[in-house]
DNA sequence: AAATCACTTTACACTATGTCAATTGACATA
DNA sequence: TATGTCAATTGACATAGTGTAAAGTGATTT
């Protein structure tokens, strides 16, 4: 089978996905990996360079899987400055919860981490584009509230759909999912939209 | 001199603070804090039980000289709820930049870390106040937007204003001090105010 | 003179990442 | 059947960090 060595490294990442989700992000090693994936931990740097290398491979493999960036393209069409907002908030607002062990372990170590940072600005670039339209949309329409940049208004609209603020209202302020889609949604409109 | 011991005391959080903002709560080893303060490395555990512990009195005694909780007191007298929703953000915005990297190693191991995220809770007890008085001056104004409860709106005011935002906008998207206090002001009235 | 105190030095246990070398077992090929 | 290759294993080791333990030093107190 030549497809062997392939075989395992698919393990070793779905392992570490798994492993991420499970403890979100926190207290996962290259042991509990290796195990989890039924390979000796030795196995793990033959298929990675480091750890790092096996978070960024990892992002890229469940970011192929769920197809996000395949989802925000759709977005790039048609729609009015309003609906790309909300859906934007839909789509992101419940991607998140599927991604989120995995998306903390990554920004835990992006600081200390050139690559690991350089890898996750790479998977937000498909977000930051979506909010960049929305503003522009909004903008052409006349709707855009004055008082924002439009450099302003993708930034801090690209902030507030950020994980760290998902994180904040959902984990630590125990609001659903579908409370967070919405207030966000209210907020949003509110502060960009006369 | 009686004093010996607390003097020591002093000089480890001392370092302890002076490095977390040189290195912005990155790579700060006990090592590092103990050669910093010029006494051994086992010196800072005749003092500290743990390196957890030696974070959050570090904190503490950050905001004993900063005199944050002394400063948020003086919001609980009068003044209109759009006043104390500026002076909030001004308030709070400025501090921000003095404390963020202590506020970021506590941040960094609060995850795993149960008495590190009481300490932090505590620390921030005093902002979830100020927030709370905003908002329930502003609903007795009747300035509170409907669709808003107040618990979420204390909630997304809070979240708003939280560290985790500050950096994504100052040290990420390279913003200003300035120009964070007055967006995320201009933010909060849309939000929350008719 | 003895006790106490704050601190030092040295050593060690433990966990985690990462490297290295020798080895095993399966499969391919000549 | 012998040879080579490949993925993976085992075990040892280096390094860095946290935390523990014990013996020693030097100044102050009593």
């Amino acid at each position: 089978m030549s497809s062997n060595k392939n075989e395992t490294r698919i393990n070793i990442l779905n392992a570490t996905w798994q492993l991420m989700e499970q403890r979100q992000g926190q207290g996962v090693s290259m042991s509990n990996i290796a195990k989890k994936a039924g390979v000796s931990r030795q196995a793990l740097y033959l298929h990675f360079d480091s750890r790092a290398e096996l978070m960024i491979a990892t992002v890229q493999y469940v970011d192929d899987i769920k197809g996000l960036n395949e989802r925000l393209k759709l977005f790039h069409d048609a729609k009015t400055g309003i609906e790309l907002l909300e859906a934007c908030v839909d789509l992101w607002g419940s991607y998140i919860p599927e991604i989120y062990g995995l998306a903390k372990a990554l920004l835990k170590t992006r600081d200390t981490d050139k690559d690991t940072n350089v890898a996750w600005n790479g998977c937000m670039a498909g977000l930051r584009d979506v909010c960049k339209k929305t503003i522009e949309e909004l903008d052409k329409e006349g709707l855009l509230s004055s008082g924002w940049t439009k450099k302003e208004a993708i930034e801090m609209f690209w902030t507030i759909i950020s994980i760290q603020t998902w994180e904040q209202l959902t984990i630590e302020c125990k609001w659903t999912n579908e409370q967070y889609i919405q207030r966000i949604k209210t907020l949003l409109k509110r502060t960009f939209i006369d």
